[in-house]
This record gives structure tokens, C-alpha cells and sequence, in this order.
DNA sequence: ACATAGTTTCT
DNA sequence: GAAACTATG
């Protein structure tokens, strides 16, 4: 239809690289040349913080370079901006690296809609998963609802093998050139944040992949629940700005026969299992999945809010749950076990809802993931898809003591605590000396709250019924 | 007597 | 996952 336009436009969105990235290929395929466009969408960014907006720009400067300093960024609504930017390079194709994934398609279809009144087309070519959501069900066409039949599935299903894309594929337009689009606003200045960041874009993330693949990933099964030992990838970040795609890391565990290349993988899995979840279940990013839950009573009024700036602050008491929220605050970033540890903490034994945590997570992690994120939370709160049993309530001491089993954890992240040798740090109520100056007494009674937890947990009992 | 390894129970 | 319970030496 539209062959006497020899341009089209590549919107970036989430996938920020330019390696194995197939979206340059359909690109090509389509036309001879491309302009690379980003939109700083705000309702993209989402409920971020300083952190991850500016973990995004540092990804955008470094594309931006990649590209000769050609990548326009607009900032707008995407149905608004991106028609109007096709339309003024008379692009007959838009192409999206990277899908929304398992939110956002009712968006795209705006744009889809809205493009093709000028006959240009939308054309998703990738996603930043190694299975796109929806797309693994059970025999009967049905999405999963537990774990391990779905890893088993995805795994049989298979994904393709990275492809072999370099930044010359297609030749940049020059976004100067175009006339009567949206004026580019150009990459954001970084914000003030307190936070130490990793490092942004595509090599860096290639780096460390490297990194984590020829030293860390044989002790990963080992070391990946220690949160005072440097045992986990970090590759979470990277994965969510798709500064590296599932694929090139399934295909370098492939090559592996360890074990804990296997546990590695299952990690992946799960990333893909909660954007599955949230693909077909959009409202569970802020309702219970399991619709039962809502008869659970939650703690609310002033009490409440005094008990969650606590826990935000990291001055409950409990050292373990400290030290990971004040982690939180100092790296944008907590070790994954930690975040299970102050999740459990903050929904069973501060009985607040879990979406109050969750939201906060989703505004400090450089990380932070909606479908990982909500979805980890709606584990550990028993609300979710093949969750933990609500009777499952994690002992902050007992979980301290055997995951940081000499404390060296909560002292670097907790100084008050900075005196006490050993893992007597995670009970410090305990000491002869008294707890030292300035850290506070435990705010609950753990074994007092558990009980209280199960309690209200007969309400959701009652309400299946 | 008592420590502890193993088992059961809990939505 | 943790607590209560049971068996064992």
C-alpha cells in the first residue's frame, strides 16, 4: 500500500539495545531508512522514582551515541506523538521493539488505530521475552496458573536464538531532517538521586553477563539466598530496560551443564511465568488475583501509616528487615531473599495490604518490574497464582540467622548494629548491654502477629466458602 | 531429664 | 516455613 515510501520508523520502548535485536531487521526488510524514536511516555514510566528514570536516560545516551546522536525523544502520549512522527518522515511502517508485554495492549491499539488512518502500519516484531505472554497454555488453550507446569510447557515450547543484528542495518535518518512532527526535547538531564546505580545500557549489561557467566554462576545455586555475599546476576535491571534479551542468556546457560545454570534458567522462567500472569490477569497488578483475599482485614488509619513509615524508614526493630529497607534507600536495589524477608514482614506482621509495599518497590528498584514485582508481592501475601500458603510466615530472626549467618549483612547496611560481632546482631534486644543507642525496639511481637495473622486469615477461609 | 532429629500440621 | 508434636537415645 505504501511502496512509494521508502522510510519507516523504529520506536524503541523497551528494549534498548542494538545486538540481537530483530526489530532492525524487520526494519530493514521494510525499508532503507529508519528514525529511531523514543517516547517519554509518563504513564510508561509509571509510579518510577529518580532511580529508574535515570537508570533510562544513561540507557538512552548511551543508544543515542550508538546511533551518531540520531535518536529523537519526544515526550507524549504515544498515540498522539508517534502517528504524527510517521507521518512527517512518510513512514509506511512504524515498527515497536519490544511489545508492552502484558500491559499496555489496549494502548497499542490507539496508536495501531490512530496510525492507520494515514495508511501506516504497526508492526510488533519483539518482545522482551523469550516466550511473548499468551503465548504458552495448557492443552485445553488455558493460561497456567501454577509454576512448574508452566516452565515445563515454556521450556518445550522454545524461543529462537539471538539474532545477528549490528547498528548498520538500516541508515539513520537524521532527525533534523524531518519537518512537522513533534519537536524532540532530547534525553532528560539525570535527577538528583541518593541511591548508587549500576551501570546503564547495552554494555554494560553485556559485561556483566560476562561476568556473571565465567565467575558467579557455578556458586549461584549456593550463594544466590546470601544476601551478604555477591551471589545473585544483577541482571534484573538490564532485563527490564532490555539492555540484553532472555534469549542471548538462555542461550549462553544452554552451553552449561551445571546445576546452577539450571537454577539460573528457572529464574528466568519465572520472570516469564509473572508476565504471563499479568497478561492474562491486567487487573492483578493492583487487585488480589485470588479475589478471596479482599476478605482479608487489613490494618488501616493512623496506626497503620506509623507502622509502614517504619518499615519504609527500616527502624522496625527487626535487623534483617532494616538492613534490607535501608539497602532499598542506599542502592535503589535489595537482595531478592531480603525483599521476601520485609514483604513477609510488612503484609503478616504489620497486616497492611500488600500493594502499600508493593507500590513502594515499584518507586525506589532501579529494577522494578510490574509483572515481578506485584506478582512476587501477591506470593509472599498468599494472594496470588501458585503462592506460598498463607500459614507461611517468615521468623524475620530465624530467616536473619540463617541467611546472614554472621550478621555481616545487617551491619554494613544497619551502622547502629555496627559494634556487635557475629549474628547476635539479628537479636539485639538480647544483649547484656542493652540495644545500642539509637536503634529501636522491636514495634511487634513476632510470635504475637503470627498469631494474629492466621486469625484474620480464617476471614479469607470463610469467604471461599 | 532433655536435647535433637524427624514428622505432621497448617488455606 | 515454622511450630507443635513424636520418637529416640
Amino acid at each position: 500500500m505504501a511502496d512509494s515510501r521508502d522510510a519507516c520508523v523504529v520506536w524503541f520502548r523497551r528494549d534498548l539495545r542494538l545486538s540481537d535485536q530483530p526489530t532492525l531487521l524487520a526494519a530493514a526488510d521494510a525499508a532503507p531508512r529508519a528514525l529511531a524514536l523514543f517516547v517519554l511516555d509518563p504513564r510508561l514510566l509509571g509510579p518510577s522514582g529518580p532511580a529508574r528514570r535515570t537508570f533510562l536516560y544513561g540507557c538512552l545516551r548511551e543508544l543515542d551515541a550508538a546511533l551518531g546522536g540520531k535518536l529523537l525523544v519526544v515526550r507524549g502520549d504515544p498515540a498522539d506523538v508517534v502517528p504524527r512522527i510517521a507521518k512527517a518522515v512518510g513512514a509506511a511502517t512504524v515498527h515497536i521493539a519490544a511489545d508492552f508485554g502484558p500491559y499496555g495492549r489496549e494502548r497499542d491499539e490507539v496508536v495501531e488505530k490512530s496510525l492507520a488512518a494515514d495508511g501506516c502500519e504497526l508492526v510488533r516484531s519483539g518482545s522482551p521475552y523469550a516466550v511473548a505472554p499468551g503465548r504458552v497454555t495448557k492443552g485445553d488453550g488455558g493460561p497456567f496458573k501454577v509454576f512448574t507446569p508452566f516452565r515445563r510447557a515454556w521450556a518445550d515450547h522454545g524461543w529462537r536464538a539471538p539474532a545477528e543484528t549490528g547498528p548498520r542495518t538500516v541508515e539513520w535518518i537524521d532527525p533534523a531532517d524531518k519537518d512537522g512532527g513533534p519537536r524532540a526535547v532530547g534525553i532528560p538531564d539525570d535527577e538528583k538521586v541518593d541511591a548508587e546505580l549500576p551501570e546503564p545500557g547495552e554494555a554494560a549489561a553485556l559485561r556483566r553477563w560476562t561476568e556473571f557467566l565465567d565467575g558467579g554462576v557455578e556458586d549461584y545455586g549456593g550463594t544466590r539466598d546470601r544476601p551478604d555475599k555477591p551471589g545473585t546476576s544483577r541482571m534484573s535491571v538490564y532485563l527490564k530496560y532490555g539492555c540484553i534479551h532472555p534469549r542471548t542468556i538462555l542461550a549462553d546457560l544452554a552451553r552449561q551443564r551445571s546445576a546452577s545454570a539450571g537454577t539460573y534458567r528457572t529464574e528466568i522462567a519465572w520472570r516469564e511465568f509473572y508476565a504471563d500472569v499479568l497478561h492474562q490477569r491486567p487487573d492483578s497488578a493492583r487487585k488480589n488475583y485470588d479475589r478471596a483475599f479482599d476478605a482479608l482485614p487489613v490494618a488501616s488509619g493512623k496506626g497503620a501509616e506509623e507502622r509502614f513509615a517504619a518499615w519504609k524508614e527500616g527502624r522496625t526493630g527487626f535487623p534483617i528487615v532494616d538492613a534490607g529497607m535501608r539497602q532499598l534507600r542506599e542502592q535503589a536495589w535489595m537482595h531478592n531473599r531480603v525483599r521476601m524477608i520485609v514483604a513477609s514482614f510488612l503484609v503478616k506482621d504489620l497486616h497492611l495490604p500488600w500493594w502499600w509495599g508493593a507500590r513502594y518497590f515499584m518507586q525506589l528498584l532501579v529494577d522494578g518490574d510490574l509483572a515481578s514485582n506485584q506478582h512476587g508481592w501477591q506470593w509472599t501475601a498468599g494472594s496470588g497464582t501458585d503462592a506460598s500458603p498463607y500459614f507461611r510466615i517468615f521468623n524475620p530472626i530465624t530467616q536473619g540467622e540463617r541467611f546472614d549467618p554472621d550478621g555481616d549483612y545487617v551491619r554494613r547496611f544497619v551502622p547502629e548494629l555496627g559494634g556487635i560481632p557475629g549474628k547476635q546482631v539479628h537479636q539485639p534486644w538480647k544483649l547484656q548491654d542493652g540495644i545500642p543507642d539509637g536503634y529501636p525496639e522491636p514495634i511487634v511481637d513476632h510470635k504475637v502477629e503470627r498469631e494474629e495473622a492466621l486469625a484474620r486469615y480464617e476471614r479469607v477461609k470463610a469467604a471461599r466458602r
